[in-house]
DNA sequence: TATCTCTTATAGCCAAAACCTATTACAGAA
DNA sequence: TTCTGTAATAGGTTTTGGCTATAAGAGATA
C-alpha cells in the first residue's frame, strides 16, 4: 500500500471519475487505473463499481476513505508539525558541569533556560572532567561546561572565558588591610588546598609549582565550599577562581585579593562532540553560560 | 515521504544501527542509507546523527518517531479493519419496494434486518415501478421488491415467488358462504379497482380483459388498504393478492375466495442492476424477503 | 437502430527510482 | 598499528510507475 494510492483513490472518491481524477493528480488515466488497481488487489475489495459512465463507491472504498484521508492529513503535517515543534524548542539538552563551575552559572543558567524553552527536556550532570568527557563522547551528554585544556580529538572545545584566581584569606590575616600580594607571599600563610580530583586543584598546584612557590598545605577538601568554610573560620588562605569571591554573599569573613606580580588562570569553555553537529538549543545554552557566569568588568 | 521510508527510518529509530535494520527490513545497506538520506532531506532535518560505530537520534527524529509509528499501524489495520467492518455487516444498503408488497414484508424484513445487521445503514424507499427502476438504474437503490415483468437491459431480475390473486368480497355476499368462484362471476358484482399506476392494478385489468370478463368498476383506489376498507362497507369485490388475506386481521368482514377456473397471479422478484456486483448486504436481504413473504403452504 | 461521445481498461514502451554488489572512509577495539 | 564493524559512495540492474495509443463498453444523439 503506497502513498500515492492512497491519494489517487481520494481523489476518485472525491470526484467520482477517474479521468478527472487523474487530471487532478497530473498523472495519465491509465496510470490512475493501475495504481487504483493495485490498491484493490491489496485491499482484497472493490472500491470502486465501473457503471459506463459513472463510478460508484463500493462499502469497502466508503470505509476506507476516512482512514486515507486520515493517513494522508497526517503525513501532510509531518514537517509543518516538526518545524514547530522544532521551532518552539522542543527538544532534549543533556549537559554537564565541573563542580567547582556548577555553583556559580548552574541556577541562573537553568533558570533562563527553563524559561526560554520551557518544552524543552533538560537533563543537567555534575562530574568531574574525567566523566564529563567520558559522557560526551558517548554521546550521553551533549555540552559540558568545564575547564581547558581538554585534549580529546573527539571533543571541540568552544572557549567562553577567562577567569583569574584570586587569593581568599581569613579577614584575621593582615593581607585583609592590603589591596594585593605577591605570589612569594602565599607560602607564608597555611593553605587550604582542592583536592587534586578537581582539575581546578590540578591548576592550582600547577601554578605554585611552576611559579616555585612552596604552600603549607594544611588542608585538603573535596569541594569549593569547604574551602571557603576553613577560610572563614581563620584556617588559613587559598587561590580561589573569580567566581567565588564575585558570589560570596557572606558577612565579610573572607576577603579576596588579585595577585599583584603573576595571575593565575582558568579558561572556560564549552565542549562539544567534534563529530555532532550542535542543536539550537545545546547554542542557546553555551550562550546562556556565556552571559550569565559572574565576571567582574563585563563589556 | 514513502511507506518504505518512514518503516526504514522506524527500524534504525529501533535497533540504532542501518546495517542491522536493513537486515530486519530485507534490502541492502546502502538502499536503506539511501532512503534515509531522502527523508531527511525531504523533512529539512537530520534524523540521525552517525557517529563512527553508533547511530542516535536527533531531536527531529525523536518527534518523527511516534507521528511515523501511527501512521504506519494506521497502515497495518486498515486490511484487517475493513474486512471486521465488511464481515459485521458495517455496509449500507437502499433498498425499494413497490406499494402493493411493502404492507406485507417491509415491516418483518426491516426488522429481521436490523437486527442481523446492527451496523448497516439500511434505506428504504416505497414508490411505483417506473420509479423504482430508473433509481435502479442510476444506482440510487441497489435492490428493489418488485413484480415481474421488467424490462430494462440493465435490470437483472431474480424471481422470488408466485402469488395469486385470490377474490376478495363483503362476507353480505353469497360469496362468503362459496369455497371458490368462477371468473365469469366476478362481473355480477361491483368491482372494486386498484389504480393503474400501480403494476397490480395492471396486472388485474389485463387478467380481466383476457378472460373476457367486463367487470362493472365502481371505486377506482389509490392504494390496497382503501380497496380493502371499501370491502369491508359493502361496496364490492375485488381481485387481491393473497398476501393481503393472510394478512388481514380484521373481524371478518372482508372474505378471500380462491378463482375456481383459472388462476391469476403475479411473480414477486428481487431487481437489481446488472452491471452491479451483489454485496453481501444486498444478498441477505433478498433472502429475508423471500423467508419473510407471507404465502400458504410454505414447503 | 446506427453513430458518436465519453469513460475505463489493456498493451507496449520509457524513464525514474529503488535496489544490489563492490568499494571506500572512518571510528573504535585489539 | 592493525583489525573489525559501520555507514557512505559508485556504478550497474531491476522494478515500477508513468506515458501514448488503442480497445471496449455504456450513454447520448441522430
Amino acid at each position: 500500500m503506497e502513498i500515492h494510492q492512497l491519494i489517487y483513490f481520494v481523489a476518485v472518491a472525491e470526484i467520482g471519475s477517474f479521468s478527472r481524477a487523474a487530471e487532478r493528480c497530473n498523472v495519465a488515466q491509465p496510470s490512475l487505473s493501475q495504481q487504483i488497481m493495485k490498491l484493490e488487489q491489496e485491499i482484497g475489495q472493490p472500491l470502486f463499481e465501473r457503471l459506463g459512465r459513472k463510478v460508484m463507491m463500493t462499502d469497502a472504498g466508503r470505509m476506507l476513505l476516512p482512514r486515507a484521508n486520515t493517513i494522508l492529513s497526517e503525513l501532510q503535517t509531518i514537517k509543518l508539525g516538526l518545524d514547530q515543534e522544532l521551532a518552539a524548542g522542543k527538544g532534549t539538552l543533556s549537559v554537564g558541569f565541573i563542580p567547582t563551575v556548577a555553583p556559580f552559572v548552574l541556577p541562573r543558567v537553568i533558570r533562563r533556560f527553563r524559561q526560554a524553552f520551557p518544552l524543552a527536556a533538560l537533563s543537567v550532570h555534575e562530574d568531574f572532567t574525567e566523566n564529563l568527557t567520558r559522557d560526551l563522547v558517548a554521546g550521553k551528554l551533549d555540552v559540558c561546561i568545564m575547564s581547558l585544556p581538554i585534549h580529546h580529538k573527539l571533543i571541540n572545545t568552544q572557549e567562553l572565558l577567562t577567569e583569574p584566581f584570586v587569593v581568599a584569606s581569613s579577614s584575621k590575616y593582615d593581607i585583609a588591610s592590603r589591596t594585593s600580594i605577591r605570589v612569594k607571599e602565599l607560602d607564608d600563610f597555611p593553605f587550604i588546598a582542592l583536592s587534586e580530583m578537581h582539575c581546578l586543584g590540578e591548576q592550582v598546584q600547577a601554578f605554585c609549582y611552576q611559579q616555585q612557590v612552596d604552600l603549607q598545605i594544611v588542608c585538603h577538601t573535596a569541594q569549593l565550599s569547604t574551602v571557603q568554610s576553613c577560610i572563614a573560620l581563620g584556617l588559613g588562605v587559598s587561590l580561589v577562581p573569580q567566581a567565588l569571591a564575585l558570589s560570596d554573599t557572606s558577612n565579610g569573613s573572607v576577603v579576596y585579593r588579585p595577585l599583584s606580580d603573576a595571575v593565575p588562570q582558568r579558561k572556560i569553555a564549552a565542549a562539544t562532540h567534534a563529530g555532532r553537529v550542535l542543536s539550537p538549543l545545546a547554542r542557546e545554552f553555551i550562550k546562556m553560560v556565556r552571559d550569565e557566569y559572574p565576571v567582574e568588568n563585563r563589556e
